[in-house]
DNA sequence: GACGCTGTTAAAAGCACGTTAAATATTCAA
DNA sequence: TTGAATATTTAACGTGCTTTTAACAGCGTC
């Protein structure tokens, strides 16, 4: 998953920067602009997902960059922080566009809360780029569909022969481990749902039989490996 | 311009009934629940734009609802309203979904702003062209008639079977999942919905019978899926 | 070679779907 | 309000797909 980038727009150096740490340790790339015109440029050179945005600064306040900000993006979200909780304020900085508000000094768990509550929203519409196909060799392998394709072949997979082929993806070239398949396909790790995973584990490898350059390879009370030899790996 | 229909959950009939006046004055269409249990009911039948709810009601709580509601509907906009203004809810609330949090007593002109705000953002992302004809292979369906026309023939179909070909026909060519349909047009997903649903889908197939190029494809467990071979694919 | 682990196949059990028809529920007009 | 027309759900039965279980054979390590 592709880490979400946000501006932060503060003329408060260490309020910022130290916001801007808070931010990066919770898995977000941030940007840290000091007054409003540094802000209006970096958010043309950064694209961020979301924009953090102080209302009192020199130079150019939070709500005049708001407006420009959503000149140019009317979908990216905002939200405005400010020292005042003046109830125009607040309104003022809806009517600019604003998402969410809030008010120094705030929650920083609060915040993160609300940051990612606002991104579901708006990653909802945003086509979802989880893995949809996996190359395997010369086999296409469609997750939703779960389907396995090669020239002329295309074969339908059930759903345990597609959740499997999808793990074994994921870790291709890697091992997956026996217990951590078993846990995430079969919610349960005993004697029989391993032995299942073994009777998988056989009809998978029947659909590469013909190509040498696939393979499934068990390490001995480990796991198993999908291994692609068109990759130039060793 | 339609009115935005609002759900309001509150167990306080006083507050509850005030807080719908207000609302209505500026111009939105609300129903009032007085717990979870009618809350989720009124949910099903009147398709809000966004709800309200209180935290704390008896037979059912507000985080218990929030959850039931998302599940019906993963982008209906959420805010909670609570007397107190404890962290813990507050964190509990935004994992439940919320788009936002408003604790009692709150400035009623900051709540309309809110919804406002979040109205805008949700009002974004629909498809504002509403589809109001699919092409199906050399078939025409016009949703609103609820008719599905070929040539010489024209079929008048049932509410649900409209429904159900116009949800198919918005994922062509993609997977339609049982459950995410079944959410939408049922409003449940249980054992016999389900069975309904295949019913209906049965009843579809026959309208496309005599077209080789058309064909609702079933994908064990997962869902549907609608094939148009007059168009380019696979 | 003993033991546990894996490979494979086939039969058995379980579950999802296709379809039709009968039973309910809903709608609409008289 | 009632009854006819329409719409939807439930039931029943058949079918096919999925998954588990069982059985037996081969492999790996000590």
């Amino acid at each position: 998953m592709k880490k979400h980038q946000i501006l932060l727009v503060e003329d408060d150096q260490n309020f910022g920067s130290v916001l801007r740490d808070y931010l990066e340790l919770n898995d977000y790339n941030v940007t840290l602009a000091q007054d409003g015109v540094e802000g209006l440029q970096y958010f043309k050179t950064t694209e961020p997902d979301i924009c953090l945005l102080d209302v009192m600064m020199p130079n150019k306040d939070g709500f005049t960059l708001a407006t420009e900000i959503r000149d140019l993006d009317a979908g990216i979200p905002l939200i405005f922080i400010t020292a005042k909780s003046l109830k125009e304020d607040m309104l003022k900085g809806y009517q600019a566009g604003a998402d969410d508000y809030i008010t120094k000094p705030f929650d920083s768990e609060l915040l993160l809360y609300k940051i990612k509550a606002i991104l579901n929203r708006t990653g909802l519409f945003e086509s979802t780029t989880e893995d949809k196909f996996f190359l395997i060799g010369s086999f296409k392998f469609d997750v939703e569909m779960r389907r396995l394709k090669k020239n002329g072949e295309d074969f339908k997979l059930s759903p345990k022969e597609a959740a499997l082929l999808k793990l074994l993806c994921q870790h291709k070239n890697k091992v997956l481990s026996r217990s951590a398949a078993l846990k995430k396909i079969w919610k349960d790790d005993n004697y029989f749902t391993g032995r299942s995973m073994d009777v998988y584990v056989a009809k998978l490898r029947k659909y590469f039989k013909e190509d040498n350059n696939i393979a499934i390879i068990n390490i001995h009370s480990e796991g198993f490996r999908l291994v692609d030899r068109t990759e130039d790996n060793s």
